[in-house]
DNA sequence: GTACAATTCAACCAAATGGTTAAATTAAGT
DNA sequence: ACTTAATTTAACCATTTGGTTGAATTGTAC
């Protein structure tokens, strides 16, 4: 199991639990951008588009760095990777009591 | 990819970002339970529970139901199976995002 | 039907969330 | 230095959240 703290998964699924998160996330996915840029889809001021990227970044999903007079904005690959690893769990987890349940459904028939 | 509405996500995650919440969903991985057996471990009112339970209902991931005096709460198989389906399709999003990075760290050596 | 046990509902409260606008910061270009 | 562009910070506001307590509901047992 990975080592997450509640804290830290709480602050995960939050940042998860937003539409416009999620969609600067899939946008990253493509890869990395300015707050600029990832603002102007989103029909919301500037100043709302950058407290989403605090929470990402609190979250641990994205990370920034000024070049120039931009904020060049990245996926976090490792904070993705360890937040994958728990998913996974999760879905293991999850799979196994999906499988007690298939198994007791054929058992009945 | 999984057919999921946007709210429905938020309430996915949202019921995902809280570890009461979720601690009761790993206790209900290990079977059913009535919701003073899901309270006891918890120090806060049952009132609190009832409504985290509620919470977890609206987002799909468990349902109730009377049985005598005693509500029994079950995790929903049908709804974590979608939430399964949409958290490995952002695993394999990330991951390539991942393999992109690692490419890339792989061409500069 | 009275009493009791399990759970929810209602009203309330403090803190956090998601947005706004206006001012402050920071770097670039001239 | 002055201006302009990119972004953050600050102050504010409405709504939601996560908790409380006390009353209402629902089913069981007498």
């Amino acid at each position: 199991m990975v080592k997450l703290s509640a804290r830290s998964l709480d602050r995960l699924f939050h940042a998860l639990a937003d539409q416009t998160r999620r969609k600067i996330l899939v946008t990253l996915s493509r890869g990395e951008s300015t707050v600029g840029e990832l603002a102007r889809p989103h029909k919301m001021s500037l100043a709302a588009v950058s407290k989403h990227l605090g929470v990402l970044e609190t979250a641990g999903l994205i990370d920034r760095k000024r070049v120039g007079s931009f904020q060049v904005v990245n996926l976090r690959a490792e904070s993705l990777q360890t937040a994958n690893k728990w998913l996974s769990f999760y879905e293991k987890c999850w799979g196994q009591k999906l499988n007690a349940l298939q198994d007791l459904l054929e058992k009945k028939k």
